[in-house]
DNA sequence: TATGAATGAGAATTCATTCAT
DNA sequence: CATGAATGAATTCTCATTCAT
C-alpha cells in the first residue's frame, strides 16, 4: 500500500482497520464517478450519494477533493505497478511478460476490485499532487519501454520506437473504463485475451 | 462541415463567412482547454482568455456551454470520418487502408489544425446531444469494425475479435492528446507512423 | 459566582468540584480563543484542541457554544464587578477608588487566572443572553459613571461628560488584550499603573 | 441604507471611476458590518444585502472575502493616518497637535463619512495581508508615542511610559465603534471633545 | 467521560448565463 | 461586437450538534 507523504501526514496512524476498509470503499466509488463523468465533472456530493452518505461525511475519511483524487491516483499507481511486478516475476520471455501485464491490468480495471481512477485528469490535481503522480506515472511508464527494449535483446519483440509502443499500449489500456460495462456480454478476461493478443501480435497475417 | 440539426437552427444562415472563421478559432481554443483540463474543469472564462475575450463575448458565436461542447464533438467525429473516408477510398488492402487510417488520425491530432476534442467526457453533454454523438461514435466504431472484418476476408489481417481490436486501436489514438506536447521532440508523422506500425505488426518479432 | 438562571437549571447541583474546576480551564481556553480570533472566529474544535480534548468531549462541560459564550460573559462581568466592588470598599477618595479599579482590572486581564472575553461582540450572543449581558454590562458602566459623579462631589475629580469620561476609561481597558503578551517586557502591574496615572492624571503637564 | 444607484453620475470612459466609487460605498458597508458583528461573523451575504445586492455580485469588486476585509483595513489605516498628518501640521504644542488628532479620529469614525474597521481582529487577515497591516500599524503607533515623547520635551506632556499611554488612547477611541449609534443624542464632536478632554487633562481636579 | 461517525445548515466561491449599454 | 454588472444555482468546505459505543 502505498503511503501518503504529506507535510505532517501522521493521520494515517492513528486510523482504525475499519477506517481503512471504508477508506476503500469511498476510493472506488470515487474512482467510478471519475471515469464516469471526469473529476471535476464529479462534485463530492455525487460520491457521497453512491454511498448513502452525506457530502460532509466523506470529510471524515479525507481531508478534501484533492486529498480524495490523490489517493485515487496513488491506489491506481499501486494497483498498474503491482500488476508490472507481478508480470516481470515471472519467467517468460519480455514478450510473456508483456502480455501477462496487459492482462493484469486489464482484468484490474474490469473486476470488481478494480474501477480504478484513470490517469487521464491531471490538470485537476494540486500542483504538488502532480508532481508526485506525474513522477510515478513517468516510471510506470519507463518501465514498459524497458520492457519493450528487453524484448528487442531477447528477441521475442521488435520495435524501433519503444516509447511511443508504450504509450499506444497503455492507451489502449487506459481507455477500457471509457467504454467498458460490467453488464456487457464480454468479461474482463475475454477483454484481456483480446488485447493481449492484438496489441502484441497486432492484426496483419502472418 | 457537419450541420447542427436542432430544432429552430436557421441560424447559421445568417452568420458570415469571417464568423464561421472566427467559430473555428473558437472550437480549437475550446478543444485545447478540453483535452487540458476535461470539460467541466474548463470554464468559458478559460476559453474565452485564451481568445483574449471576455466570457460573455463568446455567447456572440456560441450559443452555451452545451452548444460549445456539442460543436467541438461534432467537429472531431467529422474530422474522424474524414480520415476514415479519405483513407478508404484508397485502393490499398484493408491492412493498408487501416494503417492510413491510423496515420490521418494522429497527424489530425497533433497537427496544429489540430487539437481536436477528445470523445471522453459524454457524460458532459446534454442528453440529446449525447445521442446524436454516441450514434456518430457507435457508426464509427462500427465502420472501424467493418474495416476489420474485411481485412479477415481479403486475408490482410486477422483477428477473432474485431470489436476489440476496434477499441485498442481507437483507444491508443484518443489517448495520445493526453500526453503529447507539440513542442516535443517527435512530430506528428513520427507519432503516425510508430502507431500505425505497433498496431497492426505488432510487437512479435516475425 | 454568577448563577446562570436558565429554565430548568438543576444541572449544576449534579456537578461536582472537580467539574468545576474543568469547566473553569474550559472558560479560561475558551477566552482565550476568543480574544484572539473573535467568537464567530472561533470554533469548538479550536477550543477543544487548545484542552487537548474532541470537539464532542466539551458537549460534558458545556451545552452548546452559546452556554460557552454566555458563561465566559458572564465570567468577565463578575471579574468586573468584583474589581469594582473591592475597590469601592477602600477608603479612599472618588479618585482614589476609579485608581484601584483600572488597576484591578488590567491586573485580571493580564493576570494568568486572567485572558477573560472582552465584551465586544455582543452581537455573538443569543437575543436572550444579549439581553442578560447588556444589562449587566450597562450596570457597570453606569456604576463607573456614579463613582465619577462622586468624584465631582468630593472635588477629587472633574468631569462634565461623565458617561462619555466612563466610556473612555472601559475602552482603554478592554483594548488591553488586543496587544498585550504575557512574554513581553511588561507585566500587569506595570500596565495597570501606567493607565491608572494615564487615565485619572492625564497628559497635560500640570 | 446607503443606495447605490447614486443618479447623475457623470461616468467618463474610464469605468474604473465608477467601479471605485462602488467599491467605497462596499468597503463603507462592510466596516460597518466588521464593526458589528466582528469580521468572522460577517458573512458576504450581510454586506451584500445592505447594499441591495447578491453576495455573487461583490466578486466584481472584490477578489475574495480576505481581499475586502484586507481593503477596509487599508482604508482605515489611511483615515488615522491622516488624521494624524493634520493635527502633526498644526503649529500647536504636542499637547494641542494630541488633541487634535483624538479629535479627527473620533470625528472620522463617527462620521458619515465614517465607520471605519476597527483594527482589531487581525487574526481573520490572512498572513502576507497581516503583515502589511501589522507594520503600519505599529508605525502608526510610534508615531503617537514620539508625540507624547515631543510633549515631554516641549513640556506641554508628561508621561514616563509614552508607549503605554498612547495604547490607552488607541483604545479609548478604537471602542467608540462598540457603543457608539449614530441616532444617539451625541453627535461626534460632543465625544470627541469630551474625549481630548478626558484623556489629555485627565480626572483629577487641578 | 470521551470518541468517531454522521448530519444539516450555512459560508465562500465559481460559473453559466442574461442584459443594458 | 464587446463589455461590465448582476444573478441563481451548484460546489467545496466548515461547523455546531447529536448519538451510539
Amino acid at each position: 500500500m502505498s503511503d501518503v507523504r504529506t507535510a505532517g501526514e501522521t493521520w494515517s496512524f492513528h486510523r482504525s482497520q475499519k477506517s481503512d476498509a471504508r477508506l476503500d470503499v469511498i476510493l472506488k466509488a470515487a474512482a467510478k464517478c471519475f471515469n464516469e463523468k471526469g473529476i471535476s465533472g464529479t462534485s463530492l456530493k455525487d460520491v457521497a450519494r453512491r454511498l448513502g452518505l452525506t457530502d460532509a461525511a466523506l470529510y471524515h475519511y479525507v481531508r478534501n477533493k484533492d486529498d480524495l483524487v490523490f489517493r485515487c491516483y496513488l491506489k491506481a499507481l499501486d494497483i498498474g505497478e503491482d500488476a508490472l511486478d507481478r508480470s516481470m516475476a515471472s519467467d517468460m520471455s519480455s514478450l510473456g511478460q508483456l502480455k501477462l501485464y496487459i492482462r493484469y491490468q486489464i482484468e484490474a480495471v474490469c473486476g470488481d476490485g478494480g474501477p480504478v481512477a484513470v490517469l487521464s485528469e491531471t490538470a485537476a490535481l494540486k500542483p504538488d499532487h502532480r508532481k508526485v503522480i506525474s513522477a510515478r506515472s513517468r516510471r510506470h511508464t519507463d518501465r514498459i519501454v524497458a520492457l519493450l527494449e528487453a524484448g528487442n535483446i531477447d528477441e521475442s519483440m521488435l520495435t524501433r520506437t519503444p516509447s511511443l509502443s508504450a504509450n499506444a499500449i497503455l492507451g489502449a489500456i487506459n481507455w477500457v473504463p471509457k467504454w467498458y460495462k460490467p453488464t456487457g456480454s464480454l468479461g474482463g478476461p475475454e477483454i484481456a485475451d483480446a488485447y493481449a493478443l492484438t496489441l502484441t501480435e497486432g492484426l496483419r497475417t502472418r
